[in-house]
DNA sequence: CATGAATGAGGGTTCATTCAT
DNA sequence: GATGAATGAACCCTCATTCAT
């Protein structure tokens, strides 16, 4: 009983180690295909940012579509919890959108590695792992169209589009990517404040 | 000498023809390009795409970068040349505003597979093509800041933080291109329409 | 009668002059060639050193290795020749090895060009024309080994390997090209003297 | 511990293996290039010769032209090692030239695949490459520089240019490549022989 | 679990050659 | 005779993937 439990107690030991290392496996990975691109990054670049040779990788996951897949859904996975979180929060519609800005924007650059691989998922995935991406990134845009709902019902939002509203913010807040830097003037939360201010323009 | 003006004449046409071929073999390309992405569109692909052989391409062009970076080149040069002329125009900033806003949309969306190819160009350009194109992008974004300062200037535009509001509004457009699809129920001109109306609100 | 010879006239004038340049095109052909070895120098390499276009070329040559052909056999004709009149001159064997050993080393050192093309040949032509080139090769080395068994007979030479000295005459003189520059301290005339001078000794 | 050093002497055993193996690539590919000259082997042909696939290469060698640099550099430095020895022997210049002689045109003859490639390196290597072929090609003829200018010292050697004296019969002995052919009815110590007593007389 | 080695299917590029005009 | 354009066969090289050890 006693050596059965320690065996259970390892193993789970074990199995958090091993969940451990494939989540920094999925960070660098999605680190170096951030950085090149994913038909740049070869599997050779991200073995070697983990210290690593291409054959254990290998160990780990099928293949590089496989690999990068549990990157997103990975990040995915996160940032929707955070989200639906969020959306739960006993505030009013006003804070919540503030609140999804301000933590969509933090995930987009300080996770800038990870959520940059999320444009144009269809030059990169198969059938499968395509469809699931899609799913659920319109389960993400969907916690914003939840806010802005609850927003117009209540009366504290107006717009005839929005649908189209909520695109416009996903935009503007996604491009930010292809521009931010961390040696610019502006620090990350000071963005992020002034985009939640003015975006929420567009909804008044 | 009537020899030697019919050789020019005929020359002048050669050249006309070559011309013309040269951008149709550019639109092809970019239309090959931005389905498939940079590194998955092949030689061959384009190629077939013009009815033509592989061979024939780099008669015309001297790498694969290069083609690319025509495209680049070829389509950035229209639309600054467009939009310089709508700064010029005897419109008032909010006009100007509107009307390069449902342009730049125009472009996003009609010419999709062109200006498709301008995410992430350090991912794909080297050195010398890089500078070129960032150069020229920079010359375009700048277009919206002078409409942008005259309408701040004017007194009718409100903002503290002009740059990053222009930023707003582009990648607000830009994001367009990724899900914007011809089978939609709202055609380019009412998207543009709308856009324009909405976006107009962070500036005021 | 007299339009047919303005014709005879006129044809052998277009002969000659079509001859001439059948010449230059050889002689640019093999100065290209040698500098770039035959298969790094390209059909276009050779046209634009003549200020021509490739397919001019193919108008006077059937293929490339054709070209390069005629250019060895230009060469090796004229030098043949020479060497040929150099033996049946009045003079002592050792007079006329020291003649074409300079004469010799004139080609190596002025020809450069074109004699280059002689190493290897097996690595450059087909059966047909690389049997030409050895037999005339073949040739153009009887010549020293007629000179040579002259001196012989004669008793002023002394050698019990006669045509291994040859080629060690051949092979020393045939290396100056590895090293010969324009702008190195001897003059060809001095070089061919000190050479003669010495390669004699191989057969006192 | 002790299964550190088996691990050790595991590690230096697979490093020999890939150092003879490395060798034993070499060795082929210069085989196959010094008989269809550097640009008409292809990477395909090596591999085949080898047995391997072109991939295999690649694992070793970073591109064709380090493959080829590094047959250079082996047969290069051997050569040159083995020279070293016998100019610090404790010979007399005549026995010394005699020894080189003779050994060089061992090397010429039996590894006539490797040695053959070094006429005109310029053809072939860029700039980085070319620098150390030449640097080394200069320390290997050298030698034979100093064992003449021992030999002019000592008073058993005359001559008014030693170093064209010393490029003839480099020249000359590297011509042998050009006609050696095992079938002949010399060997290729008699060969050496004889070239050894004559290119000496040279020198006297 | 991990590694070194190997494979094989392309992809970009070059170039001799051809041909309509 | 000459030109621009096009072809197609190779060639070098890359890289995801596999596998024996």
């Amino acid at each position: 009983m006693c050596i059965r439990l320690e065996k259970e107690i390892a193993m789970s030991l074990r199995k958090k180690k091993t969940m451990k290392k494939r989540r920094e496996m999925l960070r660098s990975a999605a680190k170096v295909v951030s950085q090149k691109g994913y038909d740049r990054a070869t599997m050779d670049d991200i073995a070697s940012e983990l210290l690593m040779t291409k054959g254990a990788l290998y160990y780990y996951f099928d293949c590089k579509e496989e690999l990068i897949y549990q990157c997103h859904e990975l990040i995915l996975s996160e940032a929707l919890k955070v989200m639906e979180e969020i959306v739960l929060m006993d505030l009013s519609p006003v804070e919540k959108l503030e609140k999804a800005i301000i933590t969509h924007i933090g995930f987009a650059i300080n996770e800038k590695d990870i959520l940059n691989l999320i444009l144009k998922p269809e030059q990169t995935f198969e059938e499968d792992h395509l469809r699931l991406i899609l799913e659920k990134r319109q389960q993400y845009d969907s916690i914003f169209d939840r806010i802005i709902m609850e927003g117009l019902n209540k009366g504290v939002f107006t717009s005839s589009e929005p649908k189209l509203v909520r695109m416009m913010i996903l935009g503007a807040m996604n491009w930010i990517q292809t521009w931010y830097s961390p040696h610019g003037k502006q620090s990350p939360e000071v963005i992020a404040k002034i985009y939640a201010e003015s975006l929420l323009k567009l909804l008044l």
